[in-house]
DNA sequence: ACATTTCATAACCATTGAGTTATGTAACAG
DNA sequence: CTGTTACATAACTCAATGGTTATGAAATGT
């Protein structure tokens, strides 16, 4: 209903050669070659990622010579990261829980050294 | 390399029944029934599309006579979203070298009209 | 004991996804 | 023109997804 491409944002980001790809473009432009090195697998198959990166609008290519050099399209990112975002207090709270649930701990302990030293479950 | 479930992640957050269910659950537990009430689609659906989520880690589910509360865990959320950290600069750094270029402007500008239009380093 | 409610599972189907090999093509070098 | 480099596309296999209908099972109500 959002009408957005986190579908195929995130689908893009499913797959772990594809977030190496990535990982790699952070550090700069590359060939496509040069992407494939690193795995062992065949060049249509870089190839194949990098277009589903393309279409999620995660890469975009240029041309120099022979060579497609692809660098990183960040927007998609800020796009997943903003709806993850809206998530954030759901893991953060249980941080706030326990940092309250320990408060809690030292002070009842603190309570139990000063009147009765009594229980502690 | 990072053995993480990133792919599992990422890969249930690509639905966008997935994404509105989460949505849903952000708002506190609800049965699966409930959970499948705004989505044309059969019962059997809503429970596959649960089961992702609960192999990805993203919801878990307790017992209330014969229904099966879900409620959403955040800690993958948390996992994906330090995964696009990384790459925050890179949709940050746009839009500061955004603000950069138009302060120059803007300097530049003002420089014209009090002296000559000098270049700058 | 039996029916109802709530959900899960099984079996099936169509589509997509990730990989392969083989082949085509654009740009350059001789 | 010929060959080479760097990449894309085609055609195929196989497994996984996302949906369906039909059926099963656990807890509750009567």
């Amino acid at each position: 209903m959002p009408s957005t491409h986190l579908d195929s944002t995130f689908a893009a980001l499913a797959d772990p050669t594809r977030r190496a790809i990535l990982a790699r473009l952070a550090l700069g432009e590359a060939s496509v070659a040069e992407l494939g090195e690193p795995f062992a697998m065949s060049q249509p198959a870089i190839s194949k990622h990098l277009k589903v990166l393309e279409l999620a609008g995660l890469i975009s290519r240029g041309r120099d010579a022979q060579r497609r050099p692809c660098r990183i399209e960040a927007a998609p990112l800020a796009e997943a990261n903003a709806w993850l975002e809206r998530y954030r207090q759901l893991w953060e709270q249980r941080f706030d829980a326990l940092d309250a649930l320990l408060a809690d701990m030292k002070a009842a302990e603190k309570t139990a050294r000063k009147s009765r030293p009594r229980r502690k479950s």
